[in-house]
This record gives C-alpha cells, sequence and structure tokens, in this order.
RNA sequence: GGCCCCAUCGUUUAGUGGCCUAGGACGGCGCCCUUUCACGGCGUUAACACGGGUUCGAAUCCCGUUGGGGUCACCA
C-alpha cells in the first residue's frame, strides 16, 4: 500500500511565506518584467534574511500558481506586509519572516473582557492578526442551518471539516444556525444529526454533547448575542440604520447609480435629531456594522490571497428593528466565542469573507477574542448541468443516496474525490486513510460535479471490502424497507441471509438492490412471482429442459443437494445429455427458481433453497407452461 | 452591471519549469472469463480554453482575452 501524501509543516510554511511576499511585492503588472521579478521574489522568499537555506522542497505551492489578478490592488496589500514585517525580527531561529507558525503568538481563544475600544485602529490589520493555530490548537466548526433535508454539498463541507480536526488532533464543534423561526424545523434538525451519525462523523463539542460555550443551537444563545450588542453599540462599532431596502435602491437611481451597487453607509454619522425624526415617523431602526473604508484580503486556505477593494463591501445589518440578530452577526460571534481557527467553508460564503472579517476586527477591540480565524472556501459541488448542486435535485439529497444504499463508507470516499486526491492511482481508501492524508490546503479550488455513476462504482467497490457478516447484516433493513422479510428476523431467515449475502457482495454497488436480488429465496414456491421478462425470455423447450431437470435433481439425495451435484448432474443432463447450450439450458431453470432472469448464481441458489423447494419451483414452472415437444 | 472565484480527457482528478509522447479512476467502446446479471482481467477512446510574454525549456510562472460560476437580503 502506497504511504500517504504528507505535507511537511516546512513545506506549508514555505509557500504561505511565497505567497504573502508576493503579495507584498507591489505591482509587478507590467509581463515584461514580471518573469523577472516573480523570480526574484521567490529567492527573496525562501528565507528573508533567514539562515534556513537548507534544501527545501523545489516547488511552489499549488495554490501560488492562482494568476494575480488584474485591478484588484492586491499588489498593494497592506494587511500582510506589515504584519509580515512587524514579525519579521522573527525568534531568531531561522524562520522565514512573517511565516513562522512555531515562533508567533499563540492566541487563544476567548480572548479578554476589558471591553477597551480603539476605534481608530479599526483597520489597523496587526491589531487583528489570523489565526496562526496548527496541530491539536485547531478548531473547526460545522455550522449548517436546519432548513431542508442534508445535502450532499454540505455532508462535504461537514466531512471536509471533520477530517482536519481528526487529521491535526484539534477540535470538531457542531453548532446549529437556526435563527430563522420561518425556515428552520425541528425536523431538519433531527436529521442533520443523524445524518452526521450515520455517516460517523463525531464532534467533541456542540449538540448533543455540551462544551465550554454551550448551549449549541443558536435560538437558544440570544442572550449572550444581546450583551455582544451592546457592548459594539457602546463602542461605536455599530450604528442605528432606518432605511429601509426599497430606499436604498431608490436612493441609488435617484443618485444616478446602478440600483444593485447596494448601501452606502450614508447614516453613518446621522444626528440625533435626524434620528428622532425617524422615530417620530414610526420607525425603528436596524443595526448596521461600520466596516473599514479600506481594502481587505485573507489569505484563503484553498485559494490563496484574496483581496476586497475598498467600497466593495457595505456596511451591513447585524440586528433587525425588532433585536433579532442575523446571520452575518451571530456566525462570527459564535466563532469567535468558540475560538474556531479555521473556518472551513463553501465557495458561496465567499463574498462575505470581508464583512466577516470587519466584523471579527470590531470583536477583537471589545475584546471578545484576540484573532480572526483562516478562511478556506471549497469548491461547489455541481449537478448536471453547470449550476451548484440545488436542493431541489434528487442528487443532492443524501438520505436518498442511504435509502439507495450507498454505505457511509463509500458515499465519503467519494465525497472526498470532489476537490480532493489521495494520489494519482489510488481513488478507493478507508476513512481512516482519508483523515491521515487529508490537509484542507491540498483541496482543489475547481467546482466538481457530483457523478452517480462512479458514485455508485465507489460505493459498490467499499461493498466489495465489507466482511461478509458485516455486509448481511446492513442488508437487513433493505430486505425489510422492500417486504421482503420482517425484523427481528427468524432463525432460518438468518441462515438463508448468511448463505446467501456472499453470492451477491461481490455484484452489486448498492445495497438497494439486494431486495430484488436475493427476495425469491424468502417465499415459498407457491409465492414465488414469476416477471414478465423472465417469462417471456423462455424457449419453446423450456418445459422439457425443466422436466429433464427436475427428475435429475429428483436422483441426488437430500443431504447430498450442494451446488456442485447439481451443478455435475446438470451438466450431464442438459448440456451432455440434450446436446444445450448452457445459456438456453439455465435460462428456464433460473426464471423457475428465481422468478427473475438475473439472479444469485444459479446452482448456489439451489442448494439454500435444498431439494424439496428447488423441486417444488421447477414443477410449479411446468405447471404454468403449455405443453410443446421438443 | 459592481465585486469575487474558477479553467487538464465526457466526468473527476495527477501534475509544484525538464521525469509529459500528459498518469489514474468512472463512463463509453471492444475482447476474455462465465450457468444469467454482475464481479474480475486485458485493450481502447479522450484533455492542457485562446492569445501574448518570461525562459535554453511552460500544462506548470506573468499579462490579457474568452468562457463558466458565485455574490450583491432586515435568508442562512
Amino acid at each position: 500500500m502506497r504511504p500517504p501524501r504528507v505535507r511537511s509543516p516546512h513545506l506549508v510554511r514555505d509557500r504561505q511565506c511565497r505567497r504573502r511576499l508576493r503579495a507584498r511585492r507591489g505591482g509587478d503588472r507590467c509581463g515584461a518584467v514580471a518573469g523577472a521579478g516573480d523570480r526574484v521574489g521567490r529567492i527573496a522568499g525562501r528565507c528573508l534574511g533567514s539562515s534556513d537555506n537548507g534544501p527545501r522542497p523545489a516547488h511552489p505551492a499549488r495554490r501560488d500558481r492562482r494568476r494575480s489578478r488584474p485591478g484588484t490592488g492586491s499588489r498593494r496589500n497592506n494587511a500582510y506586509p506589515r504584519r509580515a514585517a512587524e514579525r519579521g525580527a522573527g525568534c531568531g531561529a531561522g524562520c522565514c519572516a512573517g511565516c513562522c507558525a512555531g515562533c508567533r503568538t499563540r492566541f487563544g481563544t476567548g480572548g479578554g473582557r476589558d471591553g477597551q475600544v480603539d476605534s481608530g485602529s479599526m483597520s489597523e490589520t496587526t491589531a487583528h492578526p489570523f489565526s496562526t493555530a496548527t496541530g491539536t490548537d485547531v478548531r473547526v466548526r460545522f455550522c449548517p442551518s436546519p432548513t431542508g433535508t442534508p445535502h450532499v454539498g454540505l455532508i462535504r463541507t461537514a466531512m471536509f471539516n471533520w477530517a482536519y480536526a481528526r487529521h491535526t488532533g484539534g477540535t470538531m464543534i457542531f453548532r446549529i444556525e437556526d435563527t430563522d423561526a420561518a425556515r428552520d424545523s425541528e425536523e431538519s434538525f433531527q436529521q442533520l444529526v443523524e445524518a452526521m451519525r450515520w455517516l460517523k462523523l463525531d464532534w467533541d463539542e456542540g449538540v448533543g454533547v455540551g462544551g465550554p460555550q454551550q448551549p449549541y443551537r443558536q435560538s437558544e444563545r440570544y442572550d449572550i448575542y444581546r450583551g455582544i450588542i451592546e457592548r459594539l453599540k457602546t463602542s461605536g462599532h455599530i450604528y442605528e440604520s432606518f432605511v429601509t431596502g426599497e430606499e436604498i435602491e431608490a436612493r441609488n437611481v435617484s443618485l444616478g447609480r446602478d440600483p444593485k451597487m447596494g448601501y452606502d453607509n450614508f447614516e453613518r454619522d446621522l444626528t440625533e435629531e435626524q434620528k428622532a425624526a425617524y422615530r417620530a415617523e414610526g420607525r425603528s431602526p436596524a443595526l448596521r456594522l461600520r466596516v473599514p473604508d479600506s481594502e481587505l484580503s485573507f489569505d484563503d486556505l484553498v485559494r490563496g490571497e484574496i483581496t476586497f477593494p475598498a467600497g466593495s463591501f457595505s456596511d451591513f445589518v447585524v440586528v433587525r428593528p425588532n433585536g433579532h440578530p442575523l446571520y452575518p452577526f451571530v456566525n462570527p460571534v459564535d466563532d469567535a466565542l468558540m475560538g474556531v481557527t479555521h473556518v472551513l467553508r463553501g465557495e458561496d460564503l465567499l463574498s462575505s469573507t470581508p464583512r466577516q472579517i470587519a466584523l471579527y476586527h470590531a470583536l477583537i477591540d471589545i475584546g471578545v477574542t484576540t484573532f480572526v480565524p483562516r478562511f478556506g472556501h471549497l469548491p461547489y459541488v455541481m449537478g448536471d448541468k453547470n449550476k451548484k448542486l440545488s436542493k431541489r435535485d434528487a442528487e443532492a439529497n443524501l438520505f436518498l443516496h442511504r435509502d439507495r444504499g450507498f454505505i457511509p463508507e463509500g458515499l465519503l470516499n467519494y465525497l472526498a474525490l470532489l476537490g480532493w486526491s489521495l494520489s494519482h492511482d489510488r481513488d478507493v481508501f478507508s476513512i481512516d486513510e482519508f483523515t491521515t492524508a487529508f490537509d484542507v490546503v491540498n483541496v482543489n479550488p475547481n467546482p466538481a460535479r457530483f457523478d452517480l455513476k462512479k458514485a455508485e462504482s465507489i460505493n459498490g467497490d467499499h461493498i466489495r471490502l465489507l466482511e461478509p457478516t458485516d455486509f448481511a447484516s446492513r442488508l437487513v433493513p433493505y430486505l425489510a424497507t422492500a417486504g421482503v422479510l420482517a425484523e427481528p428476523l427468524t432463525d432460518a431467515q438468518q441462515a438463508i441471509l448468511t448463505a446467501a449475502a456472499p453470492l451477491i457482495q461481490e455484484r452489486i454497488a448498492l445495497l438497494g438492490e439486494a431486495p430484488a436480488m436475493l427476495g425469491f429465496l424468502f417465499v415459498t414456491s407457491a409465492e414465488l412471482v414469476h416477471e414478465a421478462d423472465a417469462l417471456a425470455s423462455l424457449p419453446a423447450t423450456a418445459r422439457d429442459i425443466l422436466v429433464a431437470s427436475s427428475a435429475a435433481l429428483a436422483a441426488i439425495p437430500a443431504a447430498e443437494f450442494t451446488h456442485d451435484r447439481a451443478h455435475v448432474v446438470l451438466t450431464e443432463t442438459l448440456i451432455e445429455g440434450l446436446g444445450l447450450k448452457p445459456r438456453v439450458a439455465f435460462g428456464p431453470l433460473r426464471v423457475a427458481v428465481s422468478g427473475r432472469k438475473v439472479s444469485p448464481p444459479l446452482f448456489e441458489s439451489m442448494e439454500i433453497l435444498g431439494r424439496t423447494d428447488t423441486l417444488a419451483r421447477l414443477d410449479r414452472l411446468v405447471g404454468a407452461l403449455p405443453i410443446t415437444s421438443a
């Protein structure tokens, strides 16, 4: 077995270092100098005043391949250079300046409560450092909102978070974001928990297991939010906004701007008189967060450095007029409170990241936390069309896949392949291999299509990997649901299942295929249904074949009725005796025994059925057939 | 429209300036095995979006173009 791909911390550090240096290099927009500039940057990036000149991986980061964006101003980033410079003196241990995760201050969770505010430093990135947590300090979370049935994209996100926690030895938090009473449901919440349990994605803190920041359902945390809202209000980070959405649009139109331009922060400095006037109209204000007027950058774990220019994100509503806090507020607040260090989430949240970071800066200012988490935006899981898999698509529904007979091992394996890979030549692996090898920095940024065929194939491989007894027991719920048998099984049923399961383990990709394959074993010969297409496939000589077979099989003593004997006897009788082709000879027997054209291996099936039942089935089909002569 | 993200076979991935005539898997096609269907085995099909630049050398670095996607809520 090939060893899993492992990235050394060294290499990762090197990468992050280069990325930052590139960001700091400034204006290498001109193609003529880009190459040279890049090279210089690389060389400098290796060590930057460090003594760490020893042999190191010769390859730049995969993410370094990203093209720098024109016109985004990312070359003039102000955040990283400053931080890098500040830390550049570093630890003297020969680390790359600005990149030495091991030597920088460790930012704990929680943070102080001194409430000190310096609004003048709101855009001062040095005061708002990103998390440097590694190893067991890593804290990730899965925080779905309970609306609808679990979606495979959502599950993929849960799995990557979980895998990162298990890979690093960090902590997995499971929180429920149920702040939308209109859409949330208890049923959906239960389904989320059920999905996680089914897939064995466990969590260390969160719903059901508790933890230092409980409760973990946001609907039970409103008191906590209220306190923070007050502090943010007092500190001036959030302010009252009276205008409605329609009014914002109208304002943009009247100012000759794109109506979609959004809010322009015009209520930041409302006077008390103006506010009173609004109140006199019967309005009550929503609360908005004051975002910095400068650009905001972050180093995405999956995509590299991303910069949003100043003005591309505006003050946003964090609390409704009725006091109800909204997702853009409670999500970062809880992340901060819970000490989340790595936010791994869907790409759809990418464009809201600058706002979140702005909120984080405010939270740091008032002492709720001391750091901003790292972000990693996972690629979409797409459907058939070039659209992200919608909840409306059947393929998106996790439970539908489960009901069709995906096993957790298979589905997880396939989902892991959407945006990640273990190695160049293997795509079937265990969950342990996955967590051992998984690192979010290796996630591929491009969106992936959910390919059912491939998913089923991977699932089939995992089914084949199951212990036979395990496989048999996993079949039971599917057989029960299909009405083939009822739980608990009788001893006789259990014996049949144990004997028959191995016959189909090698030939199905989905557990849901089992009832059709095995159903005939759990009915009497009288109850057996002969399927229409099976009957239609019978040759004119079917009756003679069955009669001859019946006589031959009857000659076998009951105690010696094994698949080998049946095979030998029937081959002698039909192939050698009647001169038939195997395909022609055994077809009618298959129909008689199983009622179907497709079944588990014929002779093994006969053995499981036993001599008496087998003969009864042959006789029954003979009786149903018109008399012809061969 | 503004902003952001993405770009290797049909799909998913490997690829980290020379191991690339671009590898694996799924799918498709063909053959073998065979008591059916499968499983398995063998073979085959098929991709670096385009244009520049840097370099002795580019799938890989840079710029641009094109194409796709997302996001612009008092939803999450």
